[in-house]
DNA sequence: ATGGCCAATATGATTGGA
């Protein structure tokens, strides 16, 4: 089973790279993020032409997140619970049936923070906790649990090219960073660490400044696996050579690789 | 990050992203 995360920043900008992509990489689930369009608007006929079925969460212009599976879905849950006043479209949950029981998949876009003396911040802290009480939960289920999104967090100083330019962002801040190894802590895997202690693995490089071409980027997209999930990684890769396309999003796909297989069909 | 961008909106300037 192959389960991409993509930040594709406007799927209408972005549906000739994300179709070439999938063309090239054949993934059984994409968890996109930042598709800035409503649910009517999404492109769904260009994704299932290709064998996907599609599942949406979208709100007008931002946020908005999607989920593409080549295996079908049983069960779709949009929206992170422990808000209802909570409008912003960030999180899409769906079920697949797989020959070791029930995958839970999970595309997530966790709130930006910036700048961090607006309410911004501690919107952001306040939906890691939603998070963290809601993953507790799923955790007890003891299924292959895969939670891949645009986390908008840099977890050390070996994920960012720079570190003293960020240690007064929102991505990057010790309560951000803290609450993210809190969200591990439950018990989670970070799919990426799990294959690698490398440095210099990023996942998102900023359109200005030429910071592409000078390798200027950060790892905030992360696939975070339960145990069940975890036990089951054969590999990461980062899909970074799209970030060098015509029209490229301001992030890359990051791509795991697990043992697990769909369902087949009973014939 | 020496400065540099990009997407959406009934747009021609503003907001949001990271």
């Amino acid at each position: 089973m192959r389960i991409a995360t993509w930040n594709v920043n406007s799927v209408k900008q972005r549906l000739d790279n994300i179709v070439a992509w999938l063309k090239e990489r054949e993934p059984d689930v994409v968890c996109l993020q930042e598709i800035k369009c409503v649910d009517e608007a999404f492109p769904s006929e260009a994704f299932e032409a290709l064998g996907y079925n599609v599942a949406v969460h979208g709100q007008k212009a931002f946020n908005g997140v999607a989920l593409l599976s080549k295996h079908p879905f049983d069960e779709v849950r949009p929206r992170l619970r422990g808000d209802e006043a909570d409008v912003q479209a960030r999180y899409l949950e769906a079920v697949i049936s797989t020959d070791r029981g029930v995958m839970r998949v999970a595309s997530i876009y966790l709130p930006n923070g910036n700048p961090v003396d607006t309410d911004k911040y501690p919107y952001k802290l306040k939906w890691m906790e939603r998070l963290s009480d809601y993953v507790e939960e799923l955790l007890e289920l003891e299924e292959p649990l895969i939670l891949a999104g645009d986390y908008n967090v840099i977890p050390a100083a070996g994920d960012v090219h720079n570190p003293a330019a960020w240690v007064n962002d929102a991505l990057f801040l010790p309560q951000t960073r803290q609450r993210f190894q809190s969200l591990i802590n439950l018990g989670l895997t970070d799919a990426l660490r799990a294959t690698t202690d490398d440095p210099g693995l990023y996942t998102f490089w900023d359109y200005q400044a030429g910071a592409w071409q000078k390798n200027w980027g950060i790892r905030i997209d992360h696939v975070l696996l339960s145990p069940q999930a975890a036990d089951r990684l054969v590999g990461v890769t980062i899909d970074k050579h799209v970030r060098a396309w015509e029209k490229p999003s301001d992030h890359v796909p990051v791509v795991v690789e697990l043992d697990i297989a769909a369902r087949q069909p009973k014939t």
